[in-house]
RNA sequence: GCGGGCGUGGCGUAAUGGUAGCCGCAACGGACUUAAAAUCCGUUUUUCGAAAGGAAGUGCCGGUUCGAGUCCGGCCGCCCGCACCA
C-alpha cells in the first residue's frame, strides 16, 4: 500500500478525490465475491441509459445507493453493488439518422464518458461486473431465454393494431403520437394490423396481483399503481340471441362482458367495438357503417382525442333479445367508446347507472330506466335524465323495476342473475384483467434481434442456441426510412435451420424493456456461460435494495416481476420476485427564467437586483418560471462535471442527500451547494485541530462524558437513519456532532480526559460521515493517524453506558398546556413525580384557585395536571 | 371521472399521540481584519411587554383524547398516477 501523503494545511479535493479513487480501485475494495459465511447485501440503482452525460438525477440516485453500499459494507455485509448500461434504444438511432454516427459508436462513446463521470463521484461499485445490454455477450442470453420462453408457451405471435407512421415506416408507441401525427415525421398516423411478438404476461396477472401483498418493503403507492394497472374485475360473460329487423333469428349470438349483471333489466342497447367481428361482417354490405369504422380508426389513439371525442355509434340493424324478457329487443350499435381489447369487445348499456351509457342513450333517444335506487324511494317518481344513479359506499340501495330482482341488494341481484345464467348455460362468471399481453416487437435497428427465422415451409423456426447470438450487422445505412435490417442486402437471408432451404430472419428487434427486465440477475454472474449461474444467483438474489425513479413504477417494475416468473418457469432462476425492497427517489429540480421574448434563460445568467430579476449581460428584465425538473429545453440543467470540478464529489454527494427527504423532489441551489462545500472545509478544520492534539484515551471522567455521549448517541441515531434510508436526518445528526465538537475544541485548557473525548469524537465524525463523503473521510482518517483505511474500518457502535439515559426532562402541563419542566431520574414514577411538580412555583401559580381533578403521569414522557374552575 | 398523496417560520425541513420548529439555507447583530472574503460567537414563528412573564400558532371547521402537526369526519388548496376497462 502506498503512502497517501496527507498534510494538514488545506483540503484539496482536486488532488484528494482521484487519489482515493485509485486507492479503492488498486485494492479492489468493492469487488464482490460469494461468501456463504457472511450475510450478503445486494444494492442496485436503476442502471442508466447512456444518453451522453450524467445529470444531477443520476448523481442523486447513485449517491443514495452508494451510501447504502458503503454503510452496509462497514456493518459487515458482503455487498454487491454493480453498474451497467441500458444501452439499446431509439436515441442512438436518432443520432445516426441526424448526424450520421453509427449507433454502436455513439453508444459506446457515451458509455466511456459516463463511466468516467460516475467514477469521479467515487462510487463503491464493483466495476468488474460492468456490462452493456448491447454487448452480444449479454443479449445472446436474452435470445436463448426467449427461445426457452417459446418452448414453455410464454410467447405468442399474433396480429395486432399498431400506430403506423407511413413516412418513417415504423410503429410508434402511443407516447410518440402527438395530435394524431408522428412525433418525428409529422405524418398522420394510421392504425395498421401487424404480426407482432407477445409475451404472455396476462398468464401471470393473478399471481402478479396476489404477490403484491408480499412486497411489504415496496412503497404502497407503487403497489397500488401496479394493482390498478393489472385491473382485476369480476363479472360475467353471457350471450344474447340476435335477430334482424324482421325478427328473424340470426346464427350468431352476441357475447358481452359485464360487471353489472344486476342491472340487466335496465338494459336499453348493446354496443360493440367497430373492430368487432360482427361490425366488420355487417360493414361489408353497409357503407354507412364502413364509413363509421374508418372515422373511428382515423381518430387515432391519443388519449387526449379519445377523451374529447363525443360518444358516437352506428346502428348495425340487428337486435339482441333480452335474456329474461322475450319481447324486449335491444338495438345493437357499433360504438367508438367500446374497446376491442377488453372483455369481449362488446357490452350491454344500462344508461341509468353509467355516465357513458346515459350520454349515449340521450344522443340516440334510448330509454333510461332506473333499476337501482336508495331503499325506500318512491319507485314511480324515481327518474333519471342526464346523471346516472351510482351507488355510493355504505349506501343502502335495492333493485327496482327489475322483475324477480326487485327488493334485492346489488350483490344479491348479481348472485341471482349469475345463478340463472349459469343454469340456462348462456353465461358464466368471468374474471377480467385490464393488463394486456406485452408486445415486444419493434421495427428498429438498435435493439436485440429476435432470434427466429421465417421459413415458407417450416413456418417460424427458432434459431438453434448453438448459433446464438444473432448479432446485429454493423454495416447498416440510415438513408431510408424504416428499419435498416429490412434493407440490409444479406443479413436477413439465411437458410432455414430446420430444412436448410432459403429463409428470412425476423427483422424486428426486442422492446428495450426486455433488456432491463433481467439485468439485475445477470449482475450476479456477469461472465457466466449460462444467462444466470444458479449458485451465484441463489447467493445474491433477490436485490435487497433497489433504487430508482417512480416513473418506472409500472412498466419496468412489472415487466421485471413477470420476467422473474418466466425465468423461474424455464429454469433460469429460483425466485419470483426480483426486488425485495424498493425505494423511489424524487427528482432534482431547479429554478427557471424566461426573457420578455419568451426564451428560457440560464439561471446562472439571472441576477436579482432591487427586487427584480434581470439578465446579467443584457440587463433585460426576466420573469421567474417555476422550479422544475432539470431539462435541456428549459435551460435549467446543472452539469455534475462542473459541480464536481468546482466543489468536489463529496460536496455534490452531501448536497444531494441533505435537507430534503430522499423521496421528495430536491431543489438545486447555488447557495445550498456552497453551504455543503463550506461544511467539507469545516470538517477538515475540525479534524486537523483534533489531529494536533496528543493521543489520549477516552475516559468516563465527567469532563469527557458530555461530548462522548453526543458521539455515541449520534452513532446510534445515524445507524437507524441509514438503515431506513433517512439520509437527510443522518446529515442533520452529523451537523449536530460537529456543532458539539466545535466549542469543546475552542476551550483553552483541555483536560487529558477531554482530549480523549475529542479524539474519539473526531473518529466518530469521520466514520459516520464516510458513506456520504468517502474521500474526505479517508483523508481525515489518515490525518488522525489511523493505519487502516476507512473503507476497511467497521462501523462505530454506541456504547450502552454512554447512550443510556440517566435523567430526563419532563414537560409539566396544566390542562395540556406546558407550564414548566422537571428533571427526574429515568423511569421515575408517579409517587416520585407528583409531589415534585406540585412544589413548582409556576405550577402552583397555574393551578391556584382551581380544583385539581387528576394528575396524569406518563413515566419518561410527560406530566399533565388536570384542573377545573370549581 | 376514478385512485393516491401532501398542506408546519422568509425558505428546505424535524417532531414512537407527549415541551412544535432539531438541523440546514437566508437574513440580522457582534468579534477578528487597514478593508473585504473566509472564520468564530450570537439573534431569528407571530404578537403584547422595558423586563419578568403572558397570549396565539402546524390550510379551514368539527370530533376522539388528560393531551392532536400526528388519529377520525367534512371542507379548501396543491401535487401525482390512471383514464371510455363495460
Amino acid at each position: 500500500m502506498k503512502d497517501m501523503g496527507v498534510t494538514a494545511e488545506r483540503y484539496n479535493h482536486r488532488e484528494t478525490e482521484p487519489k482515493w479513487q485509485s486507492f479503492w480501485t488498486e485494492n479492489q475494495c468493492f469487488e464482490a465475491k460469494e461468501d456463504p459465511s457472511r450475510p450478503k447485501y445486494y444494492v442496485l440503482e436503476m442502471f442508466p441509459y447512456p444518453s451522453g452525460r450524467i445529470h444531477m438525477g443520476h448523481v442523486r440516485n447513485y449517491t443514495m445507493g452508494d451510501v447504502i453500499a458503503r454503510f452496509r459494507r462497514a456493518c459487515g455485509y458482503n455487498v454487491l453493488h454493480p453498474m451497467g448500461w441500458d444501452a439499446f434504444g431509439m436515441p442512438a438511432e436518432n443520432a445516426a439518422i441526424e448526424r450520421g454516427i453509427h449507433p454502436k459508436g455513439w453508444t459506446y462513446d457515451n458509455i466511456a464518458t459516463m463511466r468516467g463521470q460516475l467514477k469521479s463521484m467515487g462510487l463503491a461499485i464493483d466495476w468488474s461486473r460492468e456490462f452493456a445490454t448491447c454487448d452480444p455477450s449479454y443479449y445472446k442470453h436474452e435470445q436463448a431465454m426467449f427461445i426457452d420462453f417459446i418452448t414453455a408457451g410464454l410467447v405468442e405471435r399474433r396480429v395486432s393494431l399498431v400506430n403506423w407512421d407511413p413516412v418513417d415506416q415504423t410503429v410508434l408507441a402511443n407516447e410518440q403520437v402527438i395530435d394524431g401525427k408522428g412525433w418525428r415525421s409529422g405524418a398522420v398516423v394510421e392504425k395498421r394490423e401487424l404480426a407482432q411478438w407477445f409475451l404472455k404476461i396476462t398468464d401471470y396477472a393473478q399471481d402478479l396481483l396476489d404477490a403484491l401483498d408480499g412486497l411489504d418493503k415496496w412503497p404502497d403507492k407503487v403497489r397500488l399503481m401496479q394493482k390498478n394497472w393489472i385491473g382485476r374485475s369480476e363479472g360475467m360473460t353471457f350471450t344474447f340471441e340476435l335477430e334482424d329487423a324482421n325478427g328473424k333469428k340470426l346464427d350468431d349470438g352476441l357475447t358481452v362482458y359485464t360487471t353489472r349483471h344486476d342491472t340487466i333489466f335496465g338494459a336499453s342497447f348493446c354496443a360493440v367495438s367497430s373492430e368487432h367481428p360482427l361490425s366488420k361482417k355487417i360493414a361489408a354490405h353497409n357503407p354507412e357503417l364502413e364509413n363509421f369504422r374508418k372515422e373511428v380508426a382515423a381518430l387515432g389513439t391519443s388519449e387526449e382525442n379519445i377523451e374529447r371525442a363525443e360518444k358516437k355509434g352506428c346502428a348495425l340493424g340487428v337486435f339482441a333479445r333480452h335474456p329474461f324478457l322475450k319481447d324486449v329487443k335491444l338495438p345493437v350499435y357499433a360504438a367508438n367508446f367500446v374497446l376491442m381489447g377488453y372483455g369481449e369487445g362488446a357490452l350491454f348499456g344500462c344508461p341509468a347507472h353509467d355516465q357513458r351509457d346515459i350520454d349515449f342513450a340521450n344522443k340516440y333517444h334510448l330509454p333510461v330506466l332506473p333499476v337501482v335506487a336508495p331503499r325506500g324511494v318512491d319507485v314511480a317518481s324515481f327518474k333519471l335524465t342526464t346523471e346516472p344513479y351510482l351507488e355510493k359506499d355504505g349506501e343502502d340501495s335495492v333493485l327496482i323495476n327489475s322483475n324477480f330482482l326487485d327488493g334485492l341488494t346489488v350483490s344479491q341481484a348479481k348472485e341471482e342473475v349469475a345463478k340463472r345464467f349459469e343454469a340456462t348455460g348462456i353465461g358464466k362468471r368471468t374474471v377480467n384483467f385490464r393488463l394486456r399481453d406485452w408486445g415486444v416487437s419493434r421495427q428498429r435497428y438498435w435493439g436485440c434481434p429476435i432470434p427466429v427465422v421465417h421459413c415458407k415451409d417450416c413456418g417460424i423456426v427458432p434459431v438453434p442456441k448453438s448459433q446464438l447470438p444473432v448479432e446485429l450487422p454493423e454495416d447498416v445505412k440510415f438513408d431510408k426510412p424504416g428499419n435498416p435490417l429490412v434493407h440490409h442486402p444479406t443479413w436477413k437471408h439465411v437458410n432455414c435451420p430446420n430444412c436448410n432451404e432459403a429463409a428470412e430472419r425476423e427483422t424486428d428487434t426486442f422492446d428495450t424493456f426486455i433488456d432491463s427486465s433481467w439485468y439485475y440477475a445477470r449482475f450476479a454472474s456477469p461472465h457466466d456461460a449460462e444467462p444466470v449461474n444458479p449458485v451465484a444467483s441463489k447467493y445474491w438474489l433477490p436485490v435487497d435494495q433497489y433504487i430508482g425513479g417512480v416513473e418506472h413504477a409500472i412498466l419496468h417494475l412489472l415487466y421485471s416481476r413477470f420476467y422473474a416468473r418466466a425465468m423461474h418457469k424455464t429454469g433460469h432462476l429460483d425466485a419470483d420476485e426480483p426486488f425485495a425492497s424498493l425505494f423511489t427517489q424524487g427528482m432534482v429540480i431547479h429554478e427557471t427564467f424566461k426573457s420578455a421574448s419568451g426564451e428560457w434563460v440560464l439561471p446562472s445568467d439571472a441576477v436579482h437586483k432591487d427586487g427584480a430579476w434581470t439578465h446579467i449581460k443584457t440587463g433585460e428584465a426576466l420573469s421567474v418560471g417555476g422550479v422544475e425538473k432539470m431539462s435541456k429545453s428549459k435551460r435549467n440543467v446543472v452539469d455534475p462535471d462542473t459541480i464536481i470540478a468546482a466543489y468536489g464529489a463529496d460536496t455534490a454527494r452531501w448536497f444531494m442527500l441533505s435537507d430534503t427527504p430522499p423521496e421528495r423532489d430536491i431543489e438545486w441551489t447555488e447557495a445550498g451547494a456552497e453551504g455543503s462545500w463550506r461544511f467539507t472545509q469545516r470538517i477538515w478544520r475540525i479534524i486537523s485541530e483534533i489531529a494536533d492534539l496528543p493521543n489520549s484515551p477516552a475516559s468516563m471522567d465527567q469532563s469527557a462524558v458530555v461530548l462522548r455521549r453526543v458521539s455515541h448517541r449520534t452513532a446510534v441515531s445515524i445507524t437507524d437513519d441509514l438503515n431506513n434510508l433517512r439520509f437527510n436526518r443522518a446529515i442533520s445528526r452529523i451537523y449536530e456532532l460537529s456543532n458539539a465538537i466545535g466549542p469543546a475544541l475552542a476551550t483553552a485548557n483541555k483536560t487529558t480526559d477531554m482530549i480523549g473525548a475529542l479524539r474519539e469524537a473526531g473518529d466518530f465524525l469521520v466514520l459516520l460521515m464516510a458513506p456520504m463523503m468517502p474521500h474526505l473521510a479517508e483523508e481525515c482518517w489518515k490525518l488522525l493517524g489511523h493505519g487502516e483505511a476507512v473503507v476497511n474500518t467497521v462501523w462505530p457502535k454506541g456504547l450502552a453506558e454512554l447512550t443510556a439515559v440517566a435523567e430526563m426532562t419532563l414537560a409539566v402541563q396544566v390542562n395540556g398546556k406546558r407550564r414548566d419542566e422537571i428533571l427526574v431520574p429515568k423511569g421515575a414514577d408517579r409517587d416520585m413525580i407528583e409531589p415534585l411538580v406540585l412544589e413548582l412555583e409556576s405550577i402552583k401559580r397555574a393551578i391556584e384557585g382551581k380544583v385539581l381533578k387528576k394528575i396524569i403521569v406518563v413515566p419518561d414522557r410527560i406530566v399533565n395536571i388536570v384542573v377545573t374552575d370549581e
